[in-house]
DNA sequence: ACGGTAGGTGTACGGTGTACGCCTGTCAAG
DNA sequence: CTTGACAGGCGTACACCGTACACCTACCGT
């Protein structure tokens, strides 16, 4: 009797909870810990058991994608269209932020789900009633590429290296020397980016400011090309 | 004595023909093709013997990249900086196309070689030769992303599906209805795109003029912000 | 002549995605 | 009340992956 008690009535997986627990998993222990197994296991379940709802490893993937994208708000109706798309494109930049594992997942999938379709079409959508022509529209839309969803790509690492390695400063001196010799600019800018504490190269760059920058260089020449009403004469193949 | 003469006195392996056996495999046979197993058996060799001239299948990959960026010239030192970084990114976006799968590899890559770097360190240094400073470089550099590596994302799917799965045009009609109802903007700018030809839906857009139509519209707000000597005043951490 | 070493070998381990078949609890129709 | 379909979870198995570790062998400088 205790034993008939116990299995619960498990309640039934389904698509939808399989995905919010991948999300989750990669959430707390990084996308590597979502493999069928390591997911089948976080749920209780023998790893089989999951392709009962999910065609195959790509498709949970495009569904964990489709998840955070679910987390961008709708676009506010009441705004002008380079507000609308600013807005939104920071929506989905903190949807993304909120899930490290996400901007590499997006790079990485080749399929358009529907849920990815439908936000390219809102955004798409805002260009067209902020006057843009068709044609322009959708030159725009690739001149924002991924930055639509939210982030650009990192030219310079993000981790410090967490174990920074003892090294004595002499050593360390020359070895800066050497880098200066071989990548001048690329040192003035670390330099000038770190505020000359190059100790503290590595901390990376305020990637929020690049976004905004890039973002904002795109919107304004947007907006100029929508004023003279710019068009692509090329052979409309 | 025969069998003395046959083994030819095999060419000891080493990392330059390492990396080039794996950029042509990668190049004949799809990036999947470039396992440790597989490029041992296309040298004809067992897979560890790689591991006496490469860490491991991430420095593998880091040296494919630097191969294919090795393909990339030198910059014209005529040119004006917009020219120049013009020149020198078309010239890696040829090499990139050259090899279909440097896209995916040079983006899931995260160490930054000497190569890598060296390459950033030119480009920077045309922009800075072209009167840009440190700071305006600096994100400018941010602002350009992968574009500066030839490429930008792919937004729509680029496999044209290579078998045409034969449906009745009745049901391709109501699905396309159903299509247009949910995204409207996106089937306008596939029609618009296709000329009509709906049919041709997948094969595309211009991917070379939309990265050039970006690029110029990148190279001209850089422009504008150096002529106005453009500074980013926040704090310099 | 000889020892060190560079470079190729063989085996083995733990991981992956997933095909295929089975087993069981639920529920609707007879 | 019985029955049978079927949804959903289980177990086994396969092919493949990256790579650690020990070994063997042919060369070269001393």
């Amino acid at each position: 009797m205790a034993d008939r008690a116990a299995p619960a009535r498990r309640v039934p997986l389904n698509r939808d909870r399989v995905l919010a627990a991948a999300v989750a998993l990669a959430d707390e222990a990084g996308i590597d810990a979502v493999s069928m197994r390591g997911l089948a296991q976080h749920l209780g379940v023998v790893p089989m058991a999951l392709y009962k709802h999910i065609a195959n490893k790509d498709e949970l993937l495009d569904g964990m994608v489709d998840v955070v994208l679910g987390e961008v708000g709708p676009v506010d109706p009441e705004l002008g269209w380079q507000d609308a798309v600013r807005q939104r494109v920071l929506a989905a930049r903190r949807a993304v932020l909120r899930h490290p594992w996400a901007r590499p997942a997006i790079e990485s999938r080749t399929h358009r789900t529907p849920v990815v379709l439908g936000y390219m079409d809102a955004l798409a959508g805002v260009f067209r009633r902020g006057g843009f022509s068709v044609d322009l529209t959708h030159h725009v839309m690739h001149a924002l590429g991924n930055r639509m969803w939210g982030f650009s790509p990192e030219l310079f690492e993000e981790a410090p290296a967490a174990d920074p390695p003892e090294v004595d400063p002499e050593q360390l001196q020359a070895a800066m020397a050497d880098f200066g010799r071989r990548y001048p600019h690329v040192l003035e800018i670390a330099m000038a980016a770190t505020g000359g504490d190059l100790a503290g190269v590595g901390a990376g760059c305020d990637e929020e400011f690049e976004f905004e920058f890039a973002l904002d260089l795109l919107l304004d020449a947007f907006d100029r090309l929508r004023e003279r009403g710019w068009s692509s004469r090329r052979p409309v193949g």
